[in-house]
DNA sequence: CCTTGAAGCTCTAGTTACTAGAGACATTAG
DNA sequence: CTAATGTCTCTAGTAACTAGAGCTTCAAGG
């Protein structure tokens, strides 16, 4: 049995993030010991890194929700897995795209700069004026992870 | 003078983000109507869609508000703004690492699954043990923007 | 046995950049 | 004049934590 200190360690999650995942459900709730702290198995020792290797991959907690319900139910096929996985990628690839064309575009602002004045300096007004891009970085928002 | 519907379609931005800037001081007050509606010049639509294109562009509010700051001081030297642009470049190339390794990772372990049951995926083993990992796309922490 | 420091407990609030909704007032088209 | 749309303020909710206050429990040293 594991205190929650020595869980977050062999995990790598820090202990008020455990105790955040225990409040939402992500983990059961831990058993207490005579002193009402929370003890943790091997079990939980697993789950908790099979969440952190999760998060580290990008999934949201929502996803890993589901990742977790789903290999908890061994004999369901595993298309349901493989296809959270799967939309994870295609996340990850539209988010490549967009930043990529933000690189681009960050970069060909850049040699715009020529030194001198702010007045001058033609950074502020590429930053201003999207009809001085060469790249279309404007994509309906991609909201925000990883 | 625009109505804040006709300045946010201008500008592309949703009223209640334009009073929300406002609200957090990146807009100036704007001018009030008879009738306490907000008005706003030629100008306000500039700086809206400053901030709009910056947001597209990926930097932050803090980042555009110092960006905003040093517009309006034509006669300082553009280092600072420059800074700032390469800073978010810098951001940006940060992220486009992270996420090409996660692509890399991700698609590894679809190859993993041969379908079935879940009690056979690899998918879901793969999810849970860093070591069956190729790459190593732990990184300490990068937040969240784009 | 006692003390002290670290680790644990609960609870609240703050972070980013908005978005949604309630209930009231203003404006505009027909 | 009325109905529809637009605008007003205010509060609260989103994701995934993080920080802090004020308290209790535990482990080790003297
Ligand atoms: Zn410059
Ligand atoms: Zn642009
Ligand atoms: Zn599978
Ligand atoms: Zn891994």
């Amino acid at each position: 049995m594991l205190t929650i200190g020595k869980l977050g360690a062999s995990a790598g999650v820090k202990v008020p993030t455990i105790r955040y995942y225990e409040q939402i459900g992500l983990l059961p709730e831990a058993e207490r010991s005579a002193g009402n702290q929370r003890l943790y198995s091997q079990k939980a020792l697993e789950r908790l890194a099979f969440i952190r290797h999760a998060r580290d991959l990008g999934f949201t907690l929502e996803a890993i929700r589901d990742l977790l319900s789903l290999s908890d139910q061994p004999d369901q096929p595993c298309a349901a897995a493989d296809a959270i996985v799967i939309a994870q990628l295609a996340e990850v690839e539209s988010r490549l795209a967009r930043l990529g064309a933000l690189k681009v575009e960050l970069q060909r602002i850049l040699t715009q700069c020529a030194g001198g004045k702010i007045a001058n300096c033609r950074v502020i007004e590429a930053l201003g004026d999207h009809s001085l891009c060469a790249t279309d970085h404007r994509y309906p928002d991609l909201g925000a992870t990883i």
